[in-house]
RNA sequence: GGGCGAUUGGCUCAGUCGGUUAGAGCGCACGGUUCACAUCCGUGAGGUCACUGGUUCGAAUCCAGUAUCGCCCACCA
């Protein structure tokens, strides 16, 4: 489509105008579906499927976000481009009690409330909510450039999820692994929802241990006045709830009052004092207060002896009806009251601070309270053993493999998952009892036909009121998003995943409890791969949150530097399960080196020479035209395809932007660039080397524009779209064929790499020098060279006028050896491993030269001392490898070489005029 | 209470299987206006690899312990 445009890109790099317009191109070739019609995947190959955590409907995408599609949309391409089918399914995640969380907050901006719409007003509000967040989310990550596969785009309520959560409820109900009890569970007042354990955060704080007396009754029923059992406790307002206290079996001080009865006060119930080692001797008085309605422990302990389990607290946790003359009071105001009563009475004896742990709501932060409630819970232990099997046996991967061990520990100690919510915003439990209280679990939208106990009509039947954990349904994402429970194509072709994305902060959320279902559900583990990413952290380390405003949007970032730099940034350095700081600087950093990229390209399309055609065909020139400079570049160009498709299969993309910046920076701009312009420049270089030299310029820059693509995929897009390519090349980049270092391989050749490498040597060397010396920037000097090695000396007579360009230097006169040189020469002197390099003087600072010569001899000295001295000890000789020892002795050679060098240069008539 | 991770120049981080002189970016200093790029080019300074001990011919790297920071898990009133 660009064939009539100028293949020059425009002057300066403006990201903008450079990503406009290349997402639709995409979008319209079809190039995302892994059966689009411009994918030119080989269906022979395994397709490769990333699973990502699909976001919250109701939210904006963050810089986390922004990280996640760029780590997943970078794999995706590279995997892409290899040839592979990839399937990158876009999705959102209905969310929920983060959903209602979201939109209680806004409507209680208006004076509203989830109870003053009620139920379906309240869920027509929620689509509607949805409706504008949606498009705004794909907007983002069509600008962040996501390849996601529209066509296959789910949401985690919409009738396909649907379909697959009552399918796997049932299916877990008939196997015996969901179940309804009643039971302790966590309830937030705030949100009135149970949650699970893991929404329930322990907080540290410090709260106050009351020690309270409890009368003892006599044989007449009444309470004795001067006889009393102490207790202590955190929570005074729980006493109304009490139904025993619990002494240590073998505790002397208390042994004798086991079997005795205690009148609770307030509520004016006698209950038994019993043992229970659960009891702590050296905690408090040693006696505890049995609340078996209102903790966990006590539950425990209640259920052992039989205990009445009295609810004082109802769902806004006030005090109910059980609570006596409390009634109606707020849990803290109660607490408050009890303990003023409890004073007024005399059995208050003392209160002390105490630190203790809280759980708090996930979502609210308000204390949770330990409810009895009716739920419906998910046997997990069975589940949890097939999931840890799956990593134990190796056909699931965690990445970094350090997450396995804490993967391990939660679900080995996993409690049973509740799985009812009271909230309204999401899947409706598809469980319906009888009026005889038969419960019938069906997977029909319908419901059942009837009662599946008493065959009751389905009219008399009333489904439970309750929704989903909104992490049942995610739990299922992998296959449900195919079309599990459907035997589809996708599912067959697509299931399992190959790579799981997602933030470490999700592994028991998420990632375990598909690995629970997806084995028991469709008998395989849901992926191969769990790749964890850090966290997105702002410069001083701290999470980004909106509420601090460190929280951005990545469209702002987008609009300052660019979707590419944003990318770049985002993954540079990183690594999985290791956090990244994202900054200024590294922002900057990667902007300047999309900068540095395009220009790179600019200079290369505006330098092809008229030997080569405009719309010539790439291609490598023959092996006869390379110059030295061509060899090394093209020996580096395969050794960074090499290690950047390494570091891929690695998934190490840390590593794919540290090795293509050097690349790309260092070697291509800095050395070649520089090489190939003078070439082209110089009269005497004939036209066949001339096209050479741009063919391969034109050859490294296209292998770096496809290896930069997964990472940075509209500048190398763009940049694509103006060089030649190669017969059989796509239009698109997107879809053009990751490289193999073969063809660069067999033009490079090692030996004239080497000699190239010691020649840049030498060129930093004189530069050094000069800068030392103190010699002006832009003087020219004259210079001779010796260089001892012929290799070198090759390669250096065909690289002199750049390399003397680089230098500075002209003209240079370069010999065999130091006996060449005319004993006239007398002048700054460079020492390298390539040879060395004497100058006139120019207007430098002689004194000061002397005084580097005497740095680097005296450098050298110690080095070389430090050598002998390793080599000399006997039982490095023996013990070391012969490779270490022999590489130590030339080593030592070279130092000596060196310093003997140094010394004769500084004996010599340094210190005389110039006489060239 | 249990577990995990980190500690390398002023800042942010690489550092492979233990093996030449521990690297990079930013910042800093000095110097650069020729036709890709000042979002640039060149040069340089700057490190007791947290500490202690051990293993080894040899340790930033392996082991043990300590310290500091961060994170995760945890039903003792």
């Amino acid at each position: 489509m660009n064939d009539e445009q100028a293949r020059e890109l425009p002057k300066a790099y403006d990201a903008g105008s450079v990503e406009a317009g290349i997402y639709t191109r995409w979008l319209a070739a079809d190039v995302f579906a892994p059966d689009g019609a411009g994918s030119r995947a080989d269906p022979a190959k395994p397709p490769f499927v990333i699973i990502q955590p699909p976001p919250n409907i109701t939210g904006a995408l963050h810089l986390g976000h922004a990280q996640r599609t760029t780590v997943e949309d970078a794999m995706t391409r590279h995997a892409r481009m290899t040839g592979r089918s990839t399937l990158y399914l876009p999705g959102k995640d209905h969310a929920s009690i983060a959903a209602q969380y979201v939109l209680d907050q806004i409507l209680a901006g208006e004076g509203e409330s989830r109870q003053s719409l009620g139920r379906e007003r309240y869920l027509e509000r929620m689509h509607a909510f949805m409706a504008e967040t949606r498009p705004f989310m794909t907007g983002q990550l069509e600008r962040v450039g996501a390849s996601l596969d529209w066509g296959r785009e789910r949401f985690t309520m919409d009738d396909g999820s649907a379909l697959a959560v009552r399918t796997a409820f049932k299916r877990l109900f008939d196997d015996g692994l969901a179940y309804r009890a009643e039971a302790l569970v966590n309830w937030c007042p705030t949100c009135r929802t149970s949650i699970s354990d893991l929404e329930t955060i322990a907080t540290p704080e410090t709260g106050t241990l009351w020690t309270i007396r409890y009368h003892l009754v006599d044989e007449a029923g009444q309470p004795e006045p001067a006889a009393w059992i102490s207790v202590a406790t955190t929570r005074p307002e729980t006493i109304l709830g009490d139904t025993a206290v619990a002494v240590h079996p073998e505790d002397d001080r208390y042994r004798s009052l086991v079997g005795r009865t205690v009148r609770i006060p307030f509520v004016e119930r006698d209950v038994p004092i019993i043992a229970d080692d659960v009891v702590e001797r050296a905690f408090g008085t040693g006696a505890v207060k049995i609340t078996p309605a209102h903790d966990l422990d006590d539950f425990e302990t209640g259920k052992r002896h039989g205990l009445a389990q009295i609810t004082v607290l109802d769902d806004e946790a006030r005090v109910n009806e059980a609570g006596g003359p409390y009634v109606g009071l707020d849990r803290y105001e109660a607490r408050q009251r009890i303990v003023a009563d409890l004073d007024a009475l005399g059995d208050l004896e003392g209160a002390r601070p105490h630190d203790m742990i809280v759980g708090r709501c996930q979502r609210s932060n308000d204390v949770v309270e330990p409810r009895l409630k009716t739920q419906w819970f998910i046997r997990t232990k069975p589940l949890a053993a097939k999931a840890m099997a799956s990593v134990r046996e190796g056909r699931v991967e965690i990445l970094p493999a350090r997450f396995e061990k804490v993967f391990f520990h939660w679900l080995e100690n996993i409690r049973d998952w509740n799985v009812s919510r009271q909230l309204w915003w999401g899947h409706r439990i598809p469980a319906w009892t009888c009026p005889d209280g038969h419960v019938t679990v069906s997977d029909r939208i319908a419901g059942p036909e009837a009662c599946g106990t008493c065959g009751r009509p389905a009219a008399e039947l009333t489904q439970d009121p309750d929704i989903f954990d909104t992490w049942f349904s995610s739990g299922l994402w992998p296959f449900s998003a195919l079309g599990w429970p459907e035997r589809t194509a996708d599912l067959a072709r697509y299931y399992p995943g190959t790579v799981m994305e997602t933030g470490y902060d999700i592994l028991f959320f998420w990632i375990a409890r598909m690995m629970m279902l997806g084995e028991w559900l469709t008998g395989v583990a849901p992926f191969e791969t769990v790749y964890l990413s850090g966290l997105v952290k702002d410069p001083y380390g701290k999470k980004m949150s909106k509420t601090k405003g460190t929280g951005v949007d990545p469209l702002t970032t987008i609009a300052e530097i660019g979707a590419d730099a944003l990318r770049f940034a985002l993954v540079h350095g990183i690594a999985p399960g290791a956090d990244v700081k994202l900054g200024q600087a590294k922002l900057d950093g990667a902007r300047n080196f999309s900068n540095k990229r395009w220009h790179a390209a600019r200079l290369v399309l505006g330098a092809r020479p008229p030997e080569v055609p405009p719309n010539a065909e790439a291609s490598l020139p023959a092996a006869t035209d390379l110059g030295p400079a061509e060899r090394w570049i093209l020996g580096r160009c395969a050794a960074t395809i090499e290690a950047v498709s390494r570091a891929h299969g690695a998934y190490q993309l840390g590593d794919v932007t540290r090795l293509l910046y050097e690349a790309v920076w260092n070697e291509f701009c800095d050395w070649y660039l520089e090489l190939a312009k003078a070439r082209l420049a110089d009269p005497a270089t004939t036209p066949a080397a001339k096209a050479a030299t741009w063919r391969t310029l034109a050859w490294v820059l296209e292998r770096y524009v496809r290896l930069l693509h997964p990472v940075m995929p509209f500048i190398t897009e763009s940049i694509w779209a103006r060089l030649p390519h190669e017969p059989g090349d796509p239009d698109l980049l997107i879809v053009a064929g990751w490289p193999s270092p073969d063809r660069e391989r067999a033009l490079a050749d090692p030996a004239t790499e080497a000699a190239v490498e010691s020649l840049l040597g030498l060129v930093r060397a004189i530069r050094n020098a000069r800068a030392e010396a103190g010699l002006e920037a832009s003087a020219t000097l004259e210079a001779d060279l010796v260089l001892p090695d012929p290799g070198v000396r090759a390669a250096y007579d065909e690289l002199a006028e750049p390399l003397g360009r680089l230098a500075r230097l002209k003209p240079v006169r370069s010999h065999a050896g130091l006996e060449t040189l005319p004993a006239s020469v007398a002048a700054l002197v460079v020492i390298s491993p390539a040879g060395e390099a004497r100058l006139s003087r120019g207007s430098g600072d002689r004194e000061r030269e002397h005084a580097r010569l005497e740095r680097e001899l005296a450098d050298a000295h110690r080095r070389l001392a430090a050598a002998d001295e390793r080599l000399a000890d006997p039982a490095f000789a023996a013990r070391a490898p012969a490779a270490v020892v022999e590489a130590a002795r030339l080593r030592r050679a070279e130092l000596a070489a060196q310093v003997a060098t140094l010394t004769s240069r500084l004996a010599d008539d340094l210190g005389g005029e110039p006489t060239t």
